[in-house]
Order: structure tokens, then sequence, then C-alpha cells
DNA sequence: AGTGCGATTGACT
DNA sequence: GTCAATCGCACTA
């Protein structure tokens, strides 16, 4: 990496500071409504990939759709680390997805992310996702993945602390807050667990549950 | 050891 | 709008 690029790069990460675990709602759902807005980064080679969270979903104590909802086992075992752990798995064979662990050591439950507006590093998220367009980079828990290139092996990392991957400072208001039942998840009709930026083209799922 | 399936995506009609 | 890809894992035996 040039010398230009290391100072961009150092400027970057210095405008996202790690959110403290201290500053983190230990309540799943507050989690999930806290987290829109804020930033996702990641640190690649080639520079910081990141983006606005706009769009997350609370899979709370208890959830039968939660996946610790029938005990630690070794893949979610994340999902029982304090809070600001990640939780990284594989789903249908295809997409990662990713999600910050919730509540107190000892008690599974998370907080899916399901879409990033793009921020920095967009040429490099272009890369990564062989696609273009801004709208498609990151709308999708899959789709933001594989465009900050996180796979399995960064679960159980840290989230509150500078490293490949962490949750960043946004202190700007976010703008006004919608929340509406969760995607693809069936005998959910009743909870609102499901956050996202109201109006923002960078979220996922169907145009009703974006307004 | 075998089986069924999912917190999705991309390609296609 | 429909539909198949793809694989780790949880569950059953």
């Amino acid at each position: 990496m040039g010398r230009a690029n290391a100072l961009k790069r150092d400027r970057q990460r210095d405008g996202y500071p790690p959110l403290a675990r201290t500053e983190l709602p230990i309540d799943t759902a507050a989690l999930a409504r806290y987290l829109i807005g804020k930033i996702l980064a990641r640190e690649l080679p080639e520079g910081i990939a990141s983006g606005r969270i706009v769009e997350t979903e609370a899979y709370v104590v208890g959830d039968a759709a939660g996946h610790a909802y029938r005990g630690m086992t070794p893949r979610n075992r994340s999902l029982f680390l304090e809070r600001g752990h990640a939780y990284v798995y594989l789903a249908y064979g295809t997409a990662y997805m990713l999600n910050v662990s919730s509540e107190t050591a000892g008690i599974g439950a998370g907080v899916l992310i399901r879409a990033l507006e793009p921020r920095d590093g967009i040429p490099i998220m272009q890369r990564n996702r062989n696609i273009t367009r801004l709208r498609d980079l990151a709308r999708g828990p899959g789709r933001l993945t594989a465009a900050l290139r996180v796979d399995r092996r960064f679960d159980g990392l840290d989230l509150s602390r500078e490293g490949p991957l962490w949750l960043g400072r946004c202190d700007h208001d976010p703008g006004e807050i919608g929340q509406s039942i969760r995607i693809g998840i069936a005998r959910d009709a009743d909870s609102r667990l499901r956050f996202y930026l109201r109006g923002s083209p960078f979220v996922s799922g169907p145009i009703s549950l974006r307004l």
C-alpha cells in the first residue's frame, strides 16, 4: 500500500472509533435499534471498507426463531459471548450472516446485520461483489458479508475493539427508524423485531417494509 | 452414518 | 413473479 493510501486508511479508522462495549444496550431489541446508523468497518489489505448500518433484526432471549433457542452448540457458541462479539454462520450453503451477540455472557441472543449504506472503500466492495450498482452492494445480509469479505473466520471476534472488523461510532442522528416483522421467518407475524432506516434505498425486503 | 433443511441470493419467465 | 444452488450442522438412530 502506498503512503497516500496508508494515510487515508488511518484517517478513516480514526473517524470510526470502536463503540465501547459499555455503550451497547444490554437488551437485544434495544441493541438492534441502537445499531441503526452506526458504522460497520472492515480493514482489508487494499484499505478500509465500511458502511452505515440501515437494517437489523433482533433474535431475543427465548426466541424460537433464534439459533440459541435449543442451547449452545459448536456453531452458535458465539451468541453466548458477552455483547459485541461476532456470530457468523453460513446460510443455504451460500451466504454468510453476521450477527452481533447481545445480552450478558452465557445468555444466547443476537442481532443480525441485514443491510449497509456503502460509505468507504466502495471500489473494494464492488470488486468483492463483482457488481457496480451502489444500491445492491450491501443490501441483504449475505451481500454485505460478501462486500466486506466476512466469513466464519470472524466468528467470535470482538467487534468493540479495533481489528479487522468493528462497529464504529457515528454520532449524528440516523433519521427515522421503522420497525416491522422479520424477513424470512415463518410464524413471526406478531413480533416487530426488525429495525430499519425509514425510506432508505439501501434497506432490503419488500417496499412495504421499507417505508 | 444418514437425513432434512435454512435469519439467501442470483438467474430466469 | 418462480426456482435451484449448495453445505454445514443439528437431529435421529
